[in-house]
DNA sequence: TTTCCATGCTAAACCGGTTTATGGGACGGG
DNA sequence: CCCGTCCCATAAACCGGTTTAGCATGGAAA
């Protein structure tokens, strides 16, 4: 209104200018859009989202544990991947964070939607069997599956293949000498839990050798450690573990040494993500490098295209890389 | 409207009882509430704003380079106190994620404000000399410090003395024996690595012990093991190194392990976090702890009472305590 | 010259709540 | 019996943009 009078026209006019569409002359354009300039006027998102009934926000809901919260690497990257596709089209990420409720998800997204809050929400964390599919297509909010779902999704995807590292993490493994080639996998339920454990037993059945244990953790330090002792005190003890991600290996290293295990003359340990600290642990942590700005990325592009209308493609990143480092070495000879 | 309708009411009236304010029957009151349940209304945070001139939200703008995002365990947590206490207020969280760049940070903040998308900003990670005190003043958007500015502050604050627990971490050191006992800080400029830089300073001062080399790292995993390898290269190498975060000291032991070096008995190393990982190192790591959550859910009370224009004290939280592991020993006799 | 249409702008309706001004009914006091 | 109050509830204005309908104006076509 201000920026009209400046200008002198209609408050109409400067909606028309600042967006640009026809019906503005030029000189008339950039008389408006020097006025605001002058003015340092920035349209209401307020007042824009009532009338266009658009949020020009996007939603995130972080369902996990408490204790998982710190540890995780892939969070804050991906929010930052995320941010900068949304900065560059003026959209803001709205952020929940629960705990591991069904109802406080599920009452978070209807939150979301039901206020209006939000044009579309990212879909993290897919479950095996995810009943947040039914839930958002009964709310009518718009998503993007970040991960590939276990069965059909009605939303577009942006997937990266996890399957692919592991395999050939294990073929690292079987390479130097492994015979007896463990796995310590995430919590059950989840989708890059399973997969990465399917992933595993396919490299060691592909090179026709016996599966080692296979135990099932939570993804947290704790978890690791144990399964990892659990594993050490077997009878025959693996000469290398496999783990779904770096936290638990780290974890299991540690108890490893703790044991007077030499890593990895006696024990080679890989894991998965490549936390910033994998590098720079003794020894170095093999592991598997997620790209996840690059994920958060691609997610909020895909989403913002589906919250406004536009065809959106699935989209199928780059494979997530091994990265071979000193915690992966030969055996000692039986 | 709709629930107006089946009440049989005006608009008006479902917004009377809605935010239970007097001037409406019980028996209306109830029918009300009792249509908007059936019809699983909720009021459209929209149309909520643009009339209340209120964004029934709060941003936070996490500064941070790239390379930092995954390994700062305080983040995250930080994030999940937040939204507890903002979940109980119907408010929303929204996030903004900037490289290390003040301009960004500055244009990021000055959106927030000219949009009009949140009603109030925290303030994290506190400069010693930092312009966005006059940047929020300037643009109006009430804020919560979190973190004891250098200098004084128009905002409110919520603060943690970290102070103590590198005191007594030292003191700790200085019992176990050591007396060359080196210090590896933080990125330059920030207020909590130059706290507890002069905490160190402090405690060896007050014992009477001259201080060991004092490093300036950047928080990072590379940084800490640059430093490390420094100290440890010199003339006369450190018993004991404190360092101002966990990630710096863990890639610090990675370095002293890997050099052949004893942890604690050729070196004594301390941290500041208490990151998950830190008690499943080999060995664990000793540090400090913060209640993050804690410190965000205050935090966010905080900035809720201002934003709403209710009075808001300075809160002061339980000081982070240090957590005595088996990463700290008495060193080997001269 | 008249007719027609495209162009550039304005006035007013609209989004969906909140808030204010106003109206009607019951009740108590004079 | 009438009037003043109090209590409820409604209609209408309002928040600050977007969008539609409509009104001039000017140039081209008839």
């Amino acid at each position: 209104m201000d920026v009209a009078r400046r200008a002198g026209v209609s408050k109409g006019a400067v909606s028309f200018a600042l967006n640009d569409r026809p019906g503005v002359a030029p000189e008339t354009r950039d008389r408006i859009l020097a006025a605001a300039r002058e003015l340092g006027w920035q349209p209401s998102t307020r007042a824009r989202a009532l009338s266009r009934s658009r949020a020009y926000a996007v939603g995130l809901v972080m369902r996990r544990a408490p204790e998982l919260l710190g540890a995780d690497p892939f969070f804050p990257q991906f929010l930052a991947g995320v941010e900068s596709a949304l900065a560059e089209r003026g959209s803001a990420l709205v952020l929940q964070v629960v705990g591991d409720d069904d109802q406080a998800e599920a009452d978070s997204y209807r939150r979301l939607a039901g206020q209006g809050r939000v044009d579309g929400v990212f879909l993290n964390d897919m479950l095996v069997d995810d009943h947040r599919f039914e839930l958002l297509a009964g709310l009518g909010l718009p998503a993007v599956a970040v991960g590939r779902p276990a069965g059909p999704c009605p939303f577009p995807m942006v997937t990266v293949d996890d399957r692919q590292g592991v395999v050939r993490t294990v073929e690292h493994l079987l390479g130097l000498g492994h015979r007896r080639i463990a796995f310590v996998g995430g919590t059950e339920g989840y989708v890059h839990s399973s997969s990465r454990r399917a992933a595993w037993r396919q490299a060691l059945a592909a090179a026709g050798v016996a599966p080692g244990p296979d135990l099932v953790a939570d993804f947290t330090g704790p978890g690791g450690a144990a399964a990892t002792r659990a594993l050490l005190e077997g009878a025959q003890p693996p000469t290398a573990i496999v783990y779904a991600n770096d936290v638990m290996a780290i974890a299991g290293m540690g108890v490893a040494i703790g044991l007077g295990l030499q890593v990895p003359g006696d024990l080679s340990v890989t894991g998965f993500d490549d936390v910033p600290l994998a590098a720079h642990l003794a020894p170095p942590l093999t592991t598997v490098r997620q790209d996840a700005m690059g994920w958060g990325r691609a997610a909020a592009e895909v989403l913002l295209a589906v919250g406004e209308g536009r065809p959106a493609d699935d989209v199928e990143l780059p494979p997530a890389d091994p990265v071979f480092r000193a915690s992966t070495g030969p055996p000692h000879p039986e």
